[in-house]
DNA sequence: ACCTGAACACCGTTCAAGT
DNA sequence: ACCTGAACACCGTTCAAGT
């Protein structure tokens, strides 16, 4: 099943006639992940988006997955939470962990990309998991399990993100989300009665236009407060 | 960079001589995945493995999704946590959620596969995550805050399995394996020092055998945790 | 019902060559 | 230094045909 690409959306990162940087290439293949799903990322596409061959990109990044790598640390560079370094932990944690689902909301690429590479190679990564593991030695954790939380941070938002309530298919206009949401609520409601008795509840209980707002409140809480438990409990 | 395959490693579903079902490509498929990643898992090699030509794995699955489907739903099936219905919902949860994490751990694939396709499809996740919001619903959540708890734990799960202290790509030796967890030790410790004091902390820190019975014990505390602070502020 | 053969539209990547 | 052209080994999938 596949789609034979005869048009080709343009991403208007070729329009400035300038020559290739990393730069230019990371940020639209961004745009394009974010617009089209990370499947549609793939050299060949990237070099028409800029109208340059497919080669052309192998002297800016060394293969594929450097050119992810590249993405990656292209979005996650613009992460900056700075809280006010008198606050107690628990605060700057909280404002940290939400400035990281705040750039997954705005790329929501992001978190199939995370999955895709491997994050210790970026900056942002380190850069970040330093911050975090001096956040959690504060708290009263070792490095160690501090380490194993910032991962676990990490990943939740990931998850987070990428499960958000009304999720669907990236480029997908919007009558047609509304239809696809419809949808999906339907078939969860037509599985037997006798076995997933609480499905069922749950599809009844879904409105049409989500509450993304009390989604992330509340599961925010929920990541943040097994930390904070955590800790206590030392 | 391809690896011209002119070996092709069986993994013993071939031999029985029967013809295909849809059980015995996604045991086979399992195997591969577990082996050599989901990356290795395409039709021509799956049908390669199983000594049939690609087109004969059409007949059984739609296509490669439906395939993935078959091999997520195969191994989440063997998941079997009937906790005693006396218990407390905490001690039920745990016992879930541990059945879970082991699962995952049998076959290391499993969190990549679970990323790759549509989990809401297969019976597995129904059923399980039916079952969890039961026992969330004890717990005194709303359906749709215990569909939000039931997600990010599945979703925990994969992160923590595919974050073992010690991972390395699949089907490495052993040797190898030592070397290439020194190597990344080694890679971390030369980070700048004045910018990234924790993660050069983080790095001496580790030993040379990572303690996973540590970390799991700490990562499930943590995500149970959160759940159970959840409740308790209601 | 179950499988094969040949073909098509894609992929990432190498290597030699152009400016 | 930066990019192109042609080639190679892969991919999923369709469609007609075989038993």
């Amino acid at each position: 099943m596949y789609v034979v690409h005869e048009t080709c959306t343009l991403y208007g990162c070729q329009v400035t006639g300038d020559r290739l940087t990393k730069a230019t290439v990371a940020e639209c293949a961004l745009r394009l992940a974010d617009a089209e799903g990370v499947e549609a990322v793939t050299i060949r596409r990237l070099a028409k988006e800029q109208g340059v061959t497919p080669m052309a990109l192998y002297w800016h990044f060394k293969n594929k997955d450097e050119l992810l790598l590249g993405i990656v640390d292209h979005a996650l560079a613009t992460v900056r939470a700075d809280p006010a370094a008198g606050d107690p932990w628990q605060k700057r944690l909280r404002t940290v962990f939400e400035a990281v689902v705040a750039v997954m909301r705005e790329h929501p690429s992001l978190p199939t990309l995370l999955h895709a590479v491997d994050k210790t190679q970026t900056e942002s990564f380190s850069r970040a998991t330093n911050d975090t593991l001096a956040l959690l030695s504060d708290a009263g954790f070792t490095v160690e399990e501090g380490y194993w939380i910032a991962t676990h941070l990490l990943n939740a938002a990931m998850g987070l993100v990428a499960g958000e309530p009304g999720w669907c298919p990236p480029g997908m206009a919007s009558e047609d989300a509304a239809e696809w949401r419809r949808q999906k609520r339907l078939r969860m409601s037509l599985l037997p009665a006798d076995r997933f008795p609480m499905m069922i509840e749950y599809a009844a209980s879904v409105g049409d236009v989500p509450d993304v707002d009390r989604y992330y409140a509340f599961c925010v809480d929920l990541i943040i407060a097994g930390v904070e438990a955590m800790a206590a409990s030392r």
